[in-house]
RNA sequence: GGAGGCUUAGCUCAGUUGGGAGAGCAUCUGCCUUACAAGCAGAGGGUCACAGGUUCGAGUCCUGUAGCCUCCACCA
């Protein structure tokens, strides 16, 4: 028997393991029709989340729910090598010991890295059990998988056959913390306070002057030129000639360049082509010097003269005070603005001058942009709008900075011979290996995650699986990716797949704290999840997370609704508890005949909200699909079906008895069913109660609609109507619950199972008339009257009847006013006008009961 | 500069193809009724930001206004 009350604890306790030992979440079923999502594989960086929690649910409720559609459903668990984050993890934990990576070397760090990996995934997995993640772990990949990693050599080496990956000296965005090139999407924009520095420039062999600003003074030794734009009359005169550089004494000439706006700024502007990609052009343009003043790490190389070696921000105070104390420095200015940083390392970008390895995009981006213009061939978001950002993306796209100066990850497959410098590129090392020397670089992260459907699958072999389960068939992520992730994965699939990656693409918020904000480090407000976990459960935090989100919105995380998740789990505990408790050792389930009004009813409610819930995970609204049916649970079946049956289980007819139970154990069944996608641990040991031990709701199909007459059902909203009405007249007069009511019903064909219903749930006793004074209230097709001996607030009921007219009247008359539109009849659908034929028959004959009584009141 | 989103009950938010607005929590009233007091029963509470438009009918579709938010791009 179970407890009284829902521990999540004692419930969630080594299920999973044996989920793992039975191998129910195993893919390969050759007899169904197969389904596949491939995990976003987290960062080998960290513990994970409540945002992978979230993502995690999702999937696993969109597996599990298919898996009881009868699919043979293949989640294919993986982790990410995650490049630049990891290696940061492992350079910061060799600080703590007092060592750098250099010292160590490239093999001996990454031995280091490998170490580290395996530490982080076996935690990962232990966060992936606690919630009950479906995956099939005999399929687990990881990037850096040897598998994998053909998959990412092949890409490379045929993108460089195809012209499509190419070397290219460009300024980008360095990391000079990370010492690595970074892709523009690896650099977040911040706005944040800064200074214009502006200064004043001497014109060679002149008395002439003119004034440059900067924001980034310490690049000044990096200055090829001043530019002015050619039209400007103010400062075009000084084209072709020379000025002094205020910061070095260098003679810069002053060119002319449309790039420059007119009447913004000083109007003249300081060329440093190594360290601004706008610059870069215009040296490109007129063929300028591009000497770089930086080192890798951010300090100042040999041009910056005796601030060699400084540090960038501590080399533009000392340029400042330098120019200052010459009698140059205009002004500073306090301003605002947006500087770039790195996403990992969170540190200002430098652009900086280098050789990198880029993919030419457009070709690829066109490709993709074509098929998500037929419904044949597209990727189909869920909400519809990230499709739109996907394809504004896409097209305009710039090329892909794919190298990064790591050891952690892809080696680039590229070979230079030690003496032509010859480029050799293939997926294999050159057979003479002694003669060539590989690329010291590796590729960015997500140049192997761009593969993670297809490459996870086997490809390039043409595996069974790959086969089998591509295109995958939902892909489940945050929008904060739809860039980094999905559009990349759109792209390398469609070259190398002619495919879709995924056909569907649910995209989901953030989890954000209770305030609403972002959760952060800084902050300190992040939730784990396991905290969550071990103080509700994993199933209330699931419930929470599916069904108080939206597809595409934000979720704000909530402890009040994490309890009101828990509620509503020990509720269905304790209806379980109830329908087992009234089973006695004579008692054995057969398929319930559905007889009665109430079985009826409560069939009638339950195939509709099968449907519902059907409808709703379909189209991915786990929030509408999770509240009708929590609400169906709570009020139909508990509130009500399980009031009904208390009428028969209390009595003496075992007959009676044993059929209600059938029908009570038919329904409930189908309840635990229809939740075990939303909540997977407790659903399982409520199954188990019911159908024993040795059982799994792991291997039970998804509820089937039952017939039954919504005719006769449709007789218990009725008897609902009187229910409630009784309920109000009693708290209306103040009449104690023990006290047995009399009421007489007209209009309404009651039996004897009904009466006793009445009796149990309400105290009513059925009589065929009153000879005392009544209340009366209108029903559907009726009404009912209930003695009272003496009405206590004659004055209020009056009032109410008095209320209750007037807002009939107004229903009534707008009814009609509806009714006699001609253009509604003609328009309207004949359901909706046959539905306001009936409202308005209902609203007169109540109005008509209650014009009745009002006369005795007065 | 470009794109997208939000504004609904005291609070946090739902609201399916347009057909008289819902939930959780909070508030008020009465109940230990034999599954559940973390419960049961009842009640109150909303000109759906504002202004127009389309429609027989708009929280829902269109246009504009205001406030807030997010992303992208640019910034000498």
């Amino acid at each position: 028997m179970l407890d009284t009350k829902y521990d999540a604890r004692k419930v969630e306790e080594g299920k999973y393991d044996k989920w793992i030992e039975k191998g129910y979440f195993h893919a390969g079923d050759l007899s169904k029709k197969p389904y596949c999502i491939v995990i976003p594989p987290p960062n080998v960086t960290g513990k994970l989340h409540i945002g992978h929690t979230f993502d995690n649910a999702l999937q696993d409720m969109i597996i599990l729910y298919k898996r009881m559609r009868g699919y043979d459903c293949l989640w294919l668990p993986g982790m990410d090598h995650a490049g630049i984050a990891t290696q940061a993890k492992v350079d910061a934990r060799l600080k703590e010991q007092g060592i750098s990576r250099y010292d160590l070397g490239r093999e001996g760090f990454l031995e280091k890295a490998w170490e580290w990996k395996e530490e982080y995934s076996d935690f990962i997995r232990k966060q992936w059990a606690k919630t009950g993640l479906s995956v099939d772990y005999r399929k687990e990949r990881f990037t850096l998988d040897e598998g994998l990693s053909k998959a990412v050599a092949k890409v490379f080496v045929d993108y460089y056959k195809e012209g499509l990956i190419y070397q290219g000296k460009r300024v980008i965005n360095w990391d000079p913390v990370a010492k690595t090139a970074l892709s523009n999407i690896e650099v977040i924009h911040k706005d944040v306070k800064g200074k214009m520095y502006y200064f004043r420039y001497k014109v060679v062999d002149s008395d002439e002057t003119f004034d440059v600003a900067t924001t980034r003074p310490e690049t000044m030794y990096g200055d090829v030129c001043v530019v002015v734009h050619p039209q400007d009359e103010k400062l075009n005169h000084l084209i072709g000639k020379k000025c002094i550089n205020p910061a070095n004494g260098d003679v810069l000439p002053i060119i002319g360049d449309e790039y420059i706006e007119i009447g913004f700024g000083t109007g003249a502007m300081k060329c440093t082509p190594a360290h601004d990609p706008n610059d870069y052009q215009i040296a490109l343009r007129h063929d300028l010097e591009m000497p770089i003043c930086m080192n890798e790490d951010g300090t100042m190389n040999e041009l910056a003269g005796d601030l060699n070696g400084l540090d960038r921000y501590d080399a533009r105070e000392k340029t400042v005070a330098k120019i200052e104390a010459s009698g140059q420095l205009v002004k500073i200015e306090d301003i605002e603005h947006s500087v770039g940083f790195s996403e990992r390392t969170d540190v200002m970008v430098e652009p900086y001058l280098s050789k990198q390895w880029f993919v030419k995009m457009k070709p690829l981006a066109d490709d993709v942009l074509k098929a998500q213009e037929s419904t044949e061939t597209k990727i189909n978001f869920y909400p519809k709008r990230f499709e739109k950002t996907f394809v504004q993306w896409l097209e305009n796209i710039e090329d892909w900075c794919i190298s990064r100066q790591l050891w952690w990850g892809h080696r680039i497959p590229v070979w230079y011979h030690k003496e032509t410098g010859e480029i050799y590129c293939e997926y294999d090392p050159p057979k003479d290996i002694e003669n060539y020397v590989q690329d010291e670089d590796v590729l960015d992260t997500w140049f192997s995650s761009a593969l993670w459907p297809f490459s996870t699958l086997g490809w390039p072999e043409e595996t069974d699986d790959l086969k089998r389960y591509f295109p995958t068939d939902c892909l489940v992520t945050g929008y904060d990716i739809i860039f980094f992730w999905v559009a990349r994965m759109a792209v390398s699939a469609r070259h190398f797949m002619n495919d879709v990656p995924f056909k569907d693409c649910l995209i989901h918020g953030l989890v954000r704290d209770e305030k609403g904000r972002k959760m952060s480090k800084s902050l300190g407000n992040g939730i784990d999840p396991i905290d969550v976990i071990d103080k509700y459960g994993y199933d209330s935090l699931r419930l929470f997370l599916t069904t108080n989100s939206t597809p595409g919105y934000d979720i704000n995380f909530s402890t009040e609704k994490i309890e009101a998740g828990w509620n509503f789990i020990n509720k269905l505990w304790n209806a379980t508890r109830f329908v087992l408790m009234n089973i006695d050792e004579t008692y054995k389930y057969e398929e319930p005949k559905i007889e009665s009004e109430t079985d009826h009813w409560i069939i009638s409610k339950l195939n509709y909200i099968i449907d519902q819930t059907t409808n709703n995970i379909d189209r991915y609204e786990m929030g509408i699909a999770g509240n009708e049916l929590m609400n169906f649970i709570w009020n139909d079946f508990c509130s009500s079906y399980i009031e009904f049956t208390k009428a028969t289980l209390t009595g003496d007819n075992l007959i009676e008895k044993h059929k209600t139970l059938n029908t009570l154990i038919y329904v409930l069944d189908a309840i635990i069913r229809l939740l075990h996608p939303f909540i997977p641990f407790v659903t399982e040991e409520l199954y188990q109660a019911i159908h024993g031990e040795d059982s799994s709701i792991c291997t039970a199909l998804w509820p089937d609609k039952k017939e039954c007459d919504d005719a006769k059902a449709k007789k218990i909203d009725v008897l609902l109507e009187i229910i409630k009405a009784s309920r109000e007249i009693r708290m209306e007069n103040s009449i104690k619950p023990a006290k047995e009511l009399e009421v007489m019903i007209e209009g309404y064909d009651i039996n004897d199972n009904e009466i006793s219903i009445l009796n149990k749930m309400c105290k009513l006793s059925v009589v065929d008339s009153i000879d005392d004074e009544t209340i009366v209230r209108p029903i559907t097709d009726g009404k009912i009257s209930f003695r009272m001996s003496e009405i206590v607030n004659r004055e209020e009921e009056l009032a109410k009847i008095n209320s209750e007219l007037e807002k009939l009247r107004s229903e009534i008359k707008r009814s009609e006013g509806i009714l006699s539109n001609k253009s509604f009849l003609e328009k309207a659908p004949e359901a909706k006008v046959n539905e306001e034929k009936e409202k308005l028959i209902r609203y007169k004959n109540s109005y008509e009961t209650l014009l009745e009584k009002k006369k005795e009141f007065e």
